[in-house]
DNA sequence: ATTATCTATAGATCTATAGATAATGC
DNA sequence: ATTATCTATAGATCTATAGATAATGC
């Protein structure tokens, strides 16, 4: 019953892996203890070794789904122009709206943070702080403060189309609302200056 | 312990809005029937006599606030120009902000939503086309489906700001994209052709 | 007599803890 | 001997139901 020190330790990411994964499926308070663990392969009483509460456990899990925003926007952050293109492309699918468990965790636990307390909130301050430098360099403009703000609203224009149209039971005004974000956020960036509008 | 029919229908109304209001505080799996039917200063066991299922009272839940996008955005449907302004003026505020109980139902429940089954999901669906129908009305443009587009992404822009500010510990990146989304769903509209950007 | 609400409770689930177990690591 | 995990369970909470209660409405 008793595992090798490095076991323990992927036993202790897999448990955040499971949670980074269900807690943006089904929310923060559709999930409890014992899904996690059990989607870890691991019985629910050991839970409390690993981790100071269910508190903690949502805050470390976030921090690691926001581990791939970094991969993701990161990695396109370096190449400009074509990039931000390709990201919002995917970004803006219904590949993305169909996998929340793997997708952006502000558009499925954006609201679902804003219940908890400062610990949860503190990882999504920096969180989004790290995504807005990404998209900056992304984003051609004129002064760093336009782009800053150009970034800050089209990550609000991402999220929100994404998180509504998941609500949604119209597929056709699903991709309505994605493929009008698209054209928003691509927008005076993507096409060259006075082509668009 | 019996009350008059009139006054039954009273008090689902208001077990109704008792439901509207604590869902957007705390999300659906956050409230209990039980604390729906407190607020509303009734006791849990009479629940199932006025709703089928919980499933059911969020739907009807989310119906009624809805109507308060009616009330909001059907109210400035009317009026042009200016009228666009002073509506975004309150929905991107710290204000509506800290008041999400009375607030926007998609900044609050669009990701909730999202996790729930077709009958919730059928509410949002009807509830976001009528918000866009009033948008439409408020943002000039060119044709038609160009005004739609533009709808649907401000109204992206706009519930994703929100809901992203919500999610944070920094009051001052709230503040900023908030205020980002503001110039971003003005601009090009509320501000005279070729004057901005 | 009907019925809106209340009291009480069943059965499930959730967070958290206690103690047992058995393999690691000194 | 230490400790990672497991079994078991406490105490709270949640959805839903059953039966009692008492005022309405025929």
């Amino acid at each position: 019953m008793r595992v090798s020190k490095q076991q323990a330790a992927e036993n202790r990411e897999g448990v955040l892996d499971a949670a980074a994964k269900l807690f943006r499926e089904r929310g923060f308070d559709g999930v409890g203890v014992d899904a996690v663990m059990a989607e870890a392969g691991l019985t629910h009483g050991g839970f409390y070794k690993s981790f100071a509460s269910k508190d903690a456990l949502v805050a470390e899990a976030c921090t690691r789904a926001f581990r791939q925003i970094d991969d993701f926007w990161g990695g396109y952050a370096g190449r400009p122009g074509k990039g931000l293109a390709a990201a919002v492309g995917w970004y803006l699918s219904r590949r993305h709206l169909d996998s929340p468990g793997d997708g952006c965790v502000l558009a499925a636990l954006a609201a679902d943070a804003g219940r908890r307390g400062p610990t949860a909130r503190a990882v999504f301050s920096v969180g989004l702080e790290r995504w807005v430098g990404y998209l900056v360099r992304l984003l051609p403009g004129a002064s760093e403060a336009r782009r800053r703000d150009a970034a800050l609203a089209r990550i609000a224009t991402m999220v929100g189309a994404v998180a509504i149209a998941r609500a949604l039971d119209d597929q056709s005004l699903a991709d309505e609302i994605l493929a009008a974000a698209r054209i928003a956020v691509l927008a005076d960036y993507a096409v060259p200056e006075g082509q668009s509008r």
